[in-house]
DNA sequence: GGAGCCTCGTGCATCCGTTCACAAAGTCTA
DNA sequence: TAGACTTTGTGAACGGATGCACGAGGCTCC
């Protein structure tokens, strides 16, 4: 057996892998051994050729005939997400949508624990939000530096999302969720994710606007 | 001149379409009165001939040797995404993630006024949450029928996503934002966007395992 | 052991989106 | 008015993603 495919991934399959996975979890809290890639699809929302064809990209772990064993494959999709490990992440901003992300328990349980989260206010400094310290947001960089922290997500107002990019690059971070409606430039080393609330508003409000199309996105 | 182009236009390109309008505003509000696709393009961050082939769905609107002129396409995207009107939302859930919404600010201001909060624990239905009264979930259709609310936003825990978007859909509601780790089953008719949190930090996830590859991503 | 059935893995055609490169069309200067 | 310069709008080539359709491989039952 070859020890790693080592096959490239394309973007849009490892944008579903997560999806994959969730469904694997549910299929597993229902204590289904084995399922189908056809199976697998509805969970997810797509369809099966798509399913084989991403899973076919991590390694051959179906058994033609009888479909994919769905804890070894849980543990596979998880591996290759690199889940196997915590990855600590820092948020930046304590105001509305900094403290409901940090109270969202979901990122703890699942391999993503808040260490730290950062604010520019005097006053929420030294406070505690979900049981988190708030810390000057001038300290960033050693802060993320001195607890190997991997990710970064920005939860700040547009004009300083940029500051705290630098801020978190300074400090080592290689991967940033950003809140910010603000495009920001960083090294290509640095992975950036946006997610922007305003954006899918308006994205909804063209098709709204328009006939009855569809428009399912990420 | 022809009285509409009604060309049909490109999933991406419409997705594109609110990061240009941003663009715009900033530049209007910096009192430029003209601009090219290359600094538009430096603005959104994508490259120039993205920007005018974009751009040129929605009509010709650039003046050759010159560019763009700011506020009249800034007036054209607005109008072709729709926001010359008011979209009335509700949020569904009055948790964290919905309550961090609503205060949000940003909605309103924007063209997306939130008319009612909605939740199933009796002890927030009746509460107020910035300025908006909370309402029994089971009201959905009743509340969103009769204000003519076209958007809902799913902040729910993912089990009762399904259940919400059927009465969503069942008030009349054409778009949804939905918030909840869940696959939403709704009528061709409905437009669904789909906003996780989890699956975002486990592509990021993936890319830090990996080399210094980037990622960059809605 | 063989026939029939099931499901994966994948080659191939197609579609959508991106990027290049250039003609068209306008401005500015002399 | 002519010629140089600027920037748009778009045809065409390219690349990545999708979906079909089918061969390969494995199971079950007689």
């Amino acid at each position: 057996m070859a020890e790693r495919p080592r096959r490239r991934i394309p973007e849009a399959t490892v944008a579903r892998l997560p999806v994959y996975l969730r469904s694997l979890v549910e299929l597993a809290g229902d204590r289904v051994s084995t399922t189908s890639s056809e199976r697998l699809a509805e969970l997810a929302g797509v369809n099966a050729a798509k399913v084989r064809k991403d899973l076919s990209y991590l390694g051959s772990y179906g058994t033609r005939g009888v479909g994919y064993d769905v804890e070894y494959l849980l543990f596979q999709v998880s591996r290759e997400l690199g889940l196997t490990q915590d990855w600590p992440v820092v948020i930046v901003g304590a105001g509305n949508l900094g403290a409901a992300l940090a109270n969202y328990g979901g990122f703890g349980d699942r391999g993503f624990p808040v260490v730290a989260l950062f604010d520019s206010d005097p006053a929420k400094i030294g406070t505690t939000i979900a049981g988190v310290k708030v810390l000057d947001q001038r300290d960033i960089p050693r802060v993320v530096q001195a607890s190997g922290v991997a990710i970064g997500i920005i939860a700040t107002p547009a004009p300083v999302a940029q500051d705290v990019a630098d801020l978190l690059a300074a400090g080592g971070v290689r991967s940033i969720l950003n809140f910010a409606p603000a495009v920001l430039t960083v090294d290509p080393s640095v992975s950036v994710r946006k997610v922007d609330l305003a954006v899918e508003l308006q994205i909804l409000s063209f098709y709204q606007q328009r006939g009855p199309n569809q428009a399912v996105g990420s």
